[in-house]
DNA sequence: ATGTAGGCTCCCGGCCGACAA
DNA sequence: TTGTCGGCCGGGAGCCTACAT
């Protein structure tokens, strides 16, 4: 196999493609030496099982490999720019395999008129939304030609970096894509939050750092996290500044540089990098052609991206500026691919490479979009807030009063991304699996709720919504959340509306129960109880789980949600305080509580999303007739 | 000023445009004839401002006027294909303007492996949902060229059509567009509802009628009320068969002839025509060129359509198959148009032709989107609800029963839109007026709620939403409708908690009972009632269930939803709690709890996916950067 | 070894009149 | 009068080598 860069020539209208020697006679079948001009017909398969022929032929002076005839075609047809790669594998069997990587190049930024366009913003929680409360699939786009994907993290990463805590004076390594020397060195100058005030404790780019090398405007001061690698040992500083290396640096990229206060860094572009080696994440892609057997490609497959952007460095409440990139693509149900994916023994090499979400390759990675939820409802939260002069302290003020047995994923009080009773999902199931599970994903600043009482959550935060469905059959069992009074931005992500809790605890005698996984409650008059042993009992009873209750070995757990809308540990209080404080009551099993605290990070993890606006772009694609040129979809 | 109809020569890329004599001689400059080959420059602007460069030149032998240079980049800009039509006209000053008129053509139909796209549904429910909530403007889109805009109407002719009462055989014209004989005639054979367990009392296709000549498959055998024009009286009826006319007809199709199985009929073309002629509703559009000064419109305005598709005539269930197309586009905020618009004293004849959203004409004319509403939220119950083997019967039961103040577009306990306040605004609000309010709109087989308290409506049915706004102003006052609590498919159109049952209680003395598989609510007044003794034995009664509720090993269960939403047990509660907390009951088969609790898909809806694809279609448009080839603005 | 540029060919877009409906 | 066709021309796509790095 080899990859190349596409050049300049390589993707011109003018002539073909150079072969480089090595890879040519690695890689392709051998030609007739003794001919003059010896050529042969190419027949590789890209990851659709689209066929692409080219002719190769070995001439020139000096001799050289070429691809002419049906060159031109692939690069139009894939939008292939000078910075793309293509990348070639022969399988065992002798086929030929045909892959491209994007490069990533930041965009010109698109005018505010078709930007901060609240309306394509919760089209896209709606998606969500509507995935969530009839269970059924929903995707998860990443055009990598347009975005980071800082808001998309893999899982392991995310809680990797979390479990290595990092201190001032910590030397760190990352990774930057396209660069000579893909690794740069610095030392962590300082944690803090990038927006204090719009995002405390915020994980997302807290760390300050400098950078060994000069490199000039186009890497940020700070980072995230689960960007760095302070597990390496590093060698000793040696403060040289590299014009050259950054002259490559910026030559490389291919479009305008960046401008700060539109796309705010080049940071995260190795966010799926690492798990591209460790998880079979793949990055960089095509998204899916859309190839129906009936109709062909040409009017099917549109390329539909949206971008959304929200103005760079307001002063004080917004102010950095990111972009996450969705896109909308088309599900082929029961096409007839036939490509990488459909074969196990694929080398799984294919980091960088196109992606097929209709067949499954073996590998799974999981993605965390924890704190990119986090971060979602936090903003909708903080922005919402941000106007009210009383906002901030109030938040402070009330943080440490908060006790969450969760973790921190989810704060009570400050997320609107609430679950009243989606226990029964364990948090590892927090991963997206595209095959069968993509999501769309848009983060925009001005969406915001209309209503003060919408963005204080009004149910007790127990789970995050599980995003997890069966790979094979995404309407079966797997999906079993009851993910009931979920909202996001005040949308109600069940469709429920969810009523503040004040109007029934005051009026109602008895206090509702709901049991994980059942979307039916039950209610049960405390006053009639004595004690705990009575109220397991009646519980037992009322579900039907005599002795399961009591005995803690059985895996279930008892908690509640009180009057500050905190989850609780039922017991712990006196009983006639609890009684006082509850608002209602959950049955979970153990390892759902349990899961419900892996992974997540001290208190709030809401972040980035004022200072980084989301970005609903547009695929670049300009051919309409080519399979390829909507938005990829991140396979995991 | 002149129209013509562009020939296969006309947009081939093999010439230019044949400009009719007395059209050039009318409409343009005069040449010099005293030339060999007089020619001179024409500039035509067209409702953008954009303005178009011709070469007008006079030669041939014959002599005869042509467009030559400039006219290809026209036609493709424009993505005009033959049978579209274009219009010249001059200004008093001398000014040349310029517009197009595009064929409705009815559209291959596209694969069912892009469809059943269930996300793609809420999305544009959400646009709309947000657009509400936020009060801020949203779109309507027509693609014309996609869809026959069967769902919107205009207003006054659906007013009008329910005004005239139709009987069985009553005679009427229908208008057809791209005919020589542009109506047809034919007498009403029926009168029934298209789909009477489906969409009970559906207007839409709800005649039965047999035309005068024999045209073949390419017409339906339903019409609307609102398609068909009792009120000429006709000439006797002469049974012809025209297949000269039929030739011509089905030639003048551009497209593969419809296939029933996706297009359905070709019914509604012209839904916009007559409003053409009295309301200055214009058809046949293009959309807005997206013209940002700052980044040009190469990437900007992107061409997106969605179609939604369910397959055609279905036995049982699901049988009526329309399309619906929408668009979305990008609202440019303050561009500088300079077209047509901005001129009122600009011909008003503009029929036909393309639309700015930007600025005003001075007509008004009003869409109902009533029926199509009705269609969405009954579409969706009904998928929920067919596959119980109990729903037919039970349907039809109790449908006498239904009193529905309102008429017939929206009935209480059928339609998921529902708005619990809006009762101070009258039914001829029921206006959209797209100067400034413009909606996105889809309908979709596959919606469905998924919870069986979100297909009953919580509320009675006392308005519907107001969509009027102040083509003026958006944001002002004018849109001051107390929008509140509108739902569809259980999403909160305005985002805001409704809690419904604050409301509810105080204006209605009875409760909603909704039985499992019924469309058909029954109301209860639970103040009459002693205990829950009372209301098993009311509720037998109502249900002809006499004996089924009060023993629980007849697999009955009595829920209900509580004034926040959740659905618990009946009878855990004292029951005057009970009483002051319900806000409805509901009856459910145990094995349905039992479905609830394992997780909220139940059997039905996956299969009703099955049964209706959705479509989700991107537009035809090949050309990226061009400006007029996203689907087309109503403006009315 | 390979990226780029110039030359060349061929195809298609596009202007023309011929011809026919 | 005007729709369509063949002829003709020019520009660009695309294959080639030469040259530069």
């Amino acid at each position: 196999m080899f990859c190349k860069t596409l050049t300049a020539s390589d993707t011109s209208t003018h002539g073909g493609f150079s072969v480089p020697r090595r890879a040519a006679e690695d890689c392709f079948p051998p030609l007739d030496y003794k001919q003059q001009r010896p050529s042969q017909e190419l027949v590789a398969k890209d990851l659709h099982g689209v066929e692409w022929r080219f002719r190769h032929i070995y001439r020139g002076q000096p001799r050289r490999h070429l691809l002419t005839t049906g060159w031109s075609i692939f690069i139009s047809q894939k939008n292939l720019v000078s910075g793309d790669a293509v990348l070639f594998l022969r399988g065992e069997n002798g086929e030929l395999r045909l892959g491209i990587r994007r490069a990533v190049r930041p965009r010109n930024g698109l005018p505010d008129s078709i930007v901060g366009n609240q309306n394509s913003y919760p089209s896209v929680l709606s998606l969500l939304a509507n995935a969530i409360s009839t269970k059924s699939m929903f995707h998860v786009f990443y055009s990598p030609r347009a975005s980071h994907a800082e808001f998309v993290i893999p899982y392991q990463k995310y809680v990797r970096s979390i479990a290595n805590p990092v201190t001032t004076g910590t030397r760190f390594k990352m990774r930057f894509d396209r660069d000579d020397s893909p690794e740069r060195s610095g030392v962590v100058t300082g944690i803090s939050d990038l927006d204090p005030y719009g995002w405390p404790n915020s994980k997302w780019r807290c760390l300050m750092v400098r950078w060994d090398e000069d490199i000039g405007n186009d890497h940020q001061e700070r980072v995230s996290l689960w960007e760095i690698d302070p597990s390496v040992s590093l060698p000793p500083l040696s403060i040289q500044s590299s014009p050259r290396l950054m002259k490559k640096l910026r030559t490389s990229l291919q479009t305008t540089p960046p401008n700060n206060s539109i796309t705010a860094g080049g940071g995260g572009f190795m966010d799926f990098e690492e798990s591209v080696k460790s998880s079979k994440v793949l990055q960089g892609q095509e998204n899916i052609g859309f190839i129906s057997p009936l109709y062909g490609c040409d009017t099917v497959n549109r390329p539909q991206d949206f971008e959304m952007q929200a103005p760079a460095h307001p002063s004080l409440a917004l102010n950095a500026t990111q972009k996450a990139t969705i896109g909308e693509l088309m599900r082929a149900r029961h096409s007839t691919y036939t490509g990488f994916a459909e074969s196990d023994r694929f080398p799984k090499v294919l980091q960088g490479q196109e992606i097929c979400p209709l067949r499954s390759l073996t590998g799974k990675a999981n993605f965390t979009l924890g704190d990119w939820e986090s971060n979602l409802g936090c903003t909708s939260y903080n922005i919402y807030q941000a106007p009210k002069p009383n906002f901030f302290s109030l938040a402070s003020e009330s943080l440490p009063n908060i006790y969450f047995p969760y973790g921190d994923i989810r704060r009570a009080g400050q997320d609107p991304v609430m679950c009243s009773n989606a226990t029964n999902l364990p948090r590892e199931n927090m991963k997206i699996n595209p095959y069968s599970m993509q999501m769309g994903v848009a983060r925009n600043e001005v969406g915001r709720p209309n209503k003060p009482s919408e963005h204080k959550p009004q149910e007790s935060s127990s789970a995050p919504p599980t995003l997890v469905q069966n790979p094979r059959n995404p309407n079966d069992e797997d999906f079993n959340g009851t993910v009931t009074g979920c909202k996001l931005f005040g949308f109600s992500l069940t469709g429920e509306n969810p009523t503040p809790n004040s109007q029934s605890s005051s009026k109602r005698s008895c206090t509702k129960v709901h049991k994980q996984g059942s979307l039916v409650g039950r209610a049960i008059d405390l006053s009639k109880l004595n004690g705990y042993g009575d109220l397991l009992s009646e519980l037992e009873r009322l579900f039907s789980m005599e002795g399961l209750l009591r005995d803690s070995d059985k895996g279930w757990r008892i908690l509640y949600t009180d009057s500050e809308n905190d989850v609780m540990v039922v017991g712990d209080d006196p009983w006639h305080e609890f009684c006082n404080v509850v608002s209602k009551i959950h049955i979970y099993t153990q390892e759902e509580v349990e899961k419900m605290t892996i992974g997540m990070i001290s208190d709030d993890t809401q972040s980035c999303l004022e200072q980084a606006p989301v970005m609903l772009e547009m695929s670049k694609s300009s051919s309409v007739s080519q399979p390829d040129s909507s938005p990829t979809v991140i396979r995991v």
